[in-house]
RNA sequence: GCCCGGGUGGUGGAAUGGUAGACACAGCGGACUUAAAAUCCGCUGGCCGCAAGGCCGUGUGGGUUCGAGUCCCACCCUGGGCACCA
């Protein structure tokens, strides 16, 4: 008998064992309840696991685990995200076709995986790549399709140059490429988009029915940017030909437009007006100014047109733009404001136009400052106030020179020039969303097919069900084109085809990118191998919403808003029966390496927030120690600062690291990863396994037989209290992701143990000890379960730890016979009592005023209060 | 600039408004050992004190309270997200 933690002897053969005996299947026993534990959706990249990504593994593993053992039906299925670039640009760097590379990369994931003893239902595993699983993609696709939701267009699109292919705005990061790192690039071809504005506000709404961190919700409902404001038109208005320049004229032949405003109680203050550099207007407008304006325009949109969306949206830059010569009549009070043109606005959003009221925004103060244009405030911090510096951007004030509406609150008067806008029928109050539709088509091979068929005469045509899945292509050279054509394009025989009437058609080209094939899987896993539909609707009625799903913060917009709206569309359609997909959802924090730095050198320059030159190991270690430093940054590849399960395993066995990266911090929060701590597990499991070897002469499996009937000792009660404490402790921190003070419970409870057993032998408590050693494995199996499943076999017990009851917790235990109560004056510590738990105020008051220690803090003083929290503390107060 | 988190010993961290520092790591002392490792026992926030004990202490400054790491206000630092979205 191992007496010490010894992990090469037997976790490998548990691992065996659970294989053989099939333990993680899924089971769906009826009269069960049911738990569906999900981790975000893997890419398999060729570098492997990292300590950092079992971080999201091992906690759903122990909730998993523990769900299982108490009753539930669980579903806990881990599948791939083969299809996309991560997967097609590795594969392009090493020269090889990106299918059987992602099938050896997910084998060795599957192998890591199983080396740290995660329970995954591996019979349900499926690659994204799959054309039994894609099949069910286009499928989808075509439900959006046929709902008006998916649709083709002309587009200007952000163009990556390196990944030679076209990117969701999600996926552009301050004007840069999210993998790439390099600026995008605006292009306009045809591409395919998937309607998700038509759901932007459903997208908010059901954010209050799940149970997600709210700083997650808080970057869905910004990312979708819902504002409240007023829409109106705005009519052009020319100097009149044959009077003074003072006079005016509306020109109804001109292109008037409409502007968005969310502060339209600052209407009275407009003037100017400004239209985006790529607003249709402006051609039209450009027929009624004079020559020398004309030119001006043509010259600031042409110099737009180049401009990247990074140098335009630089916030750095200061703001261009030219007057067109031509007026536009305020509404409101039947002024006229120059209309300028200005690539500070912004076409995509609202409707490319905008009422400038530079006293009350910082952006067209800025502008009104540099190009002269007159500033009105028309809002002050109290009535009848104008204010005193400006811009005055505060809601937080009154109406001046606003007409009749002067003195009203800015609530008041939004509300009230709302309504008068919309009597008058000047324009409708009106909610517009920051979210744009969602770019899906790639130019790219190594993705799902569109499956979408252009026939000759233009039109689209959705590839019947019985054709499904086009499949990719089986080709030699895969790599994009470079010029905005797929790679598929290029393949005649695939390309061209004839359609079910018989007419000459082409296929779309275009595959979808990674994020379609995620925004399903969940479902799939829910009946994964249905050949004839992508789903039963009973499983996915039994199995969804996902209970508890975990991953990364850095999902929060992309893969988490995708997935909402497709179950919502599936929704809407009758295929699924719920409207959210994951009911509860958890980001674990990531685990940070040290990484080596050097100061640069002459000729060297550092980009923005860089505080050194990353360099290797090797030359850290070839540098004088002075010229390096290390900072704690993210695990990746690329800056070698990976640490891999297989070495830590190696070292120190799957127990010790599971045990570790619950136990290092809270599960929500960043970790710096240290080689040394991780002795402490291993520490405490050989105290376990010494623990267990010492009491299992002591061990009666008959326990509970003897327990309730016997006169317990005073040793037996302590055992049994801890014991159960430990259960509520275990259970309540494992259900509340408190994995860190789970571990800590269970630490504690193994030091009390032993601190009873030095006073009383295990002999002379049998059924208390053997309740304790029970408990004890059962209730670390979750985060231990290679060790709790050698400690049962070493107890005599058949089975595995997975199969049994959760243990029971009996609340009578939880009550103590004395507590501790704490004495204060004026709400210092100075004394603390042992007491009955009954005991009451009086006598609590009663003792505390006798306490010796506490008497030299009273004398000379006044008794003026005293504050009694019984079963807590007495506080007296004196003066 | 705006929106979220977070600042507690040498380190990671714990603490329903009620004994701050649980549980660990590291360190120090001791036992065992020819020795080392491993293991076991003890100490370990700072200052004063032989001790009993006292004073200070959860980023800073105020406030509420009998009592504040926890609640409120202001500020500083730090991590993340968004950023000309009218």
């Amino acid at each position: 008998m191992a007496d010490r933690y010894e992990p090469q002897t037997f976790e490998a053969k548990w691992q065996a064992r659970w294989k053989a005996a099939n333990l993680f299947e899924t089971r769906q026993d009826p009269g069960r309840p049911k738990f569906y534990g999900l981790d975000f959706f893997p890419y398999p990249s060729g570098a492997g696991l990292s300590v950092g990504h079992c971080r999201n593994y091992i906690p759903t593993d122990v909730i998993c685990r523990m769900k299982f053992m108490q009753g539930y039906n669980v579903l806990h299925p881990m599948g791939f995200d083969a299809f996309g670039l991560p997967a097609e640009n590795e594969a392009i760097k090493n020269r090889t076709h990106p299918g059987p590379m992602i099938e050896r990369y997910a084998e060795n994931y599957r192998r890591q995986m199983e080396l740290i003893g995660i329970g995954y239902d591996w019979s349900r595993s499926f690659r994204s790549s799959d054309p039994e699983y894609y099949q069910w993609t286009q499928w989808i696709f075509k439900v959006l399709l046929e709902r008006g939701l998916a649709y083709q267009r002309m587009a200007a699109v952000n163009w990556d140059p390196v990944e030679k292919t076209v990117l969701a705005d999600e996926e552009v990061i301050g004007g840069l490429g999210w993998r790439s790192g390099v600026p995008v690039e605006k292009r306009s071809i045809p591409q395919w988009f998937f309607k998700i504005t038509d759901y932007a506000q459903r997208l908010i709404d059901d954010l209050d029915t799940v149970d997600w961190p709210e700083g997650i919700k808080q970057m869905q409902r910004n990312w979708i940017g819902r504002s409240e404001g007023v829409q109106f038109r705005m009519r052009v208005a020319m100097p009149h030909e044959e009077k003074s320049d003072e006079e005016f004229e509306i020109v109804e032949r001109a292109p008037h437009f409409e502007v968005f405003t969310t502060r339209i109680d600052t209407v009275y203050g407009m003037t100017f007006c400004v239209l985006a550099p790529e607003h249709p207007s402006i051609e039209t407008l450009e027929g009624f100014v004079d020559e020398a304006h004309r030119a001006e325009i043509r010259a600031y949109r042409e110099n737009a047109k180049r401009l990247s969306d990074t140098d335009r949206q630089a916030t750095t830059r200061e703001k261009t733009g030219v007057f067109t010569g031509a007026y536009a009549i305020n509404p409101a009070n039947g002024e006229r404001v120059p209309i300028w043109i200005a690539d500070y606005v912004l076409m995509h959003y609202g409707t490319g136009a905008i009422m400038a009221v530079p006293a009350h925004d910082a952006r067209d103060y800025e502008f009104a400052q540099k190009y002269g244009i007159p500033v009105q405030p028309v809002i002050g911090p109290a009535k009848g106030v104008s204010p005193e510096t400006l811009p005055f951007e505060s809601k937080d004030g009154f109406l001046v020179h606003s007409g009749e509406y002067s003195g009203l609150s800015v609530a008041e008067a939004q509300k009230e020039l709302g309504q008068w806008f919309e009597a008058c029928d000047l324009g409708t109050r009106k909610v517009q969303y920051k979210l744009r539709d969602w770019l899906i088509s790639r130019q790219r091979y190594w993705g799902c097919p569109i499956p979408v068929i252009h026939s000759a005469d233009g039109e689209i045509q959705p590839v019947p069900d019985e054709d499904l899945p086009v499949e990719l292509p089986e080709v030699e050279h895969y790599e994009p084109s470079g010029d905005g054509s797929s790679p598929l394009a290029a393949i005649d025989e695939w390309v061209n085809i004839t359609d079910q009437d018989g007419k000459l058609g082409r296929r779309e080209t275009d595959t979808m990118g990674g994020f379609a094939c995620s925004s399903w899987y969940f479902l799939r896993f829910c009946d994964p191998h249905n050949k004839r539909k992508g789903w039963d609707p009973a499983e996915v009625e039994y199995w969804m919403p996902v209970d508890c799903y975990v991953g990364g913060a850095e999902h929060a917009v992309m893969h988490l808003l995708y997935a909402r709206f497709w179950t919502k569309v599936l929704y809407d359609a009758g295929l699924v029966p719920v409207q959210e997909p994951f009911q509860t959802l958890r980001n674990q924090g990531m685990v940070l390496a040290p990484t080596p730095f050097r100061a640069p050198r002459e000729g060297e320059t550092l980009g923005v927030g860089e505080e050194g030159i990353q360099i290797t190991f090797e030359e850290a270690h070839s540098l004088p120690e002075d010229q390096v430093f290390h900072r704690y940054e993210k695990m990746s590849k690329s800056k070698g600062n990976v640490v891999t399960p297989d070495e830590i395993v190696e070292k120190y066995g799957a127990d010790a690291l599971r045990l570790y990266e619950l136990f290092v911090a809270p599960f929500e929060q960043n970790v710096q990863w240290s080689n040394e701590a991780i002795h402490g597990q291993v520490r405490f499991l050989s105290r376990v396994f010494k623990l267990v070897d010492e009491c299992r002469s002591a061990y009666d499996p008959l326990w509970r037989d003897a327990i309730d009937t016997g006169e317990s000792s005073e040793a037996g009660k302590a055992l049994r209290r801890l014991t159960h404490h430990t259960i509520r402790r275990a259970t309540d921190d494992i259900s509340g992701f408190a994995f860190n003070t789970y571990v800590a419970a269970m630490m504690e409870f193994l030091n009390g143990v032993r601190d009873v057993l030095k006073t009383t032998p295990a002999s002379e408590i049998r059924a208390e000890a053997s309740e304790m050693l029970e408990t004890f494995v059962l209730l670390l199996a979750p985060a231990a379960p290679h060790s709790a499943d050698e400690l049962w076999d070493l107890l005599g017990m058949e089975g595995f730890t997975y199969q049994q009851d959760w243990p029971e917790l009996d609340e009578r235990w939880l009550a103590r016979e004395t507590v501790t109560i704490a004495v204060q004056v004026n709400g210092k510590l100075r004394d603390t009592l042992e007491m009955p738990t009954e005991a009451d105020q009086a006598t609590l008051e009663r003792v505390a005023l006798e306490s010796e220690r506490v008497r030299p803090h009273l004398e000379g003083k006044t008794l003026r209060k005293v504050i009694v929290v019984p079963g807590k503390l007495v506080n007296l107060v004196v003066g």
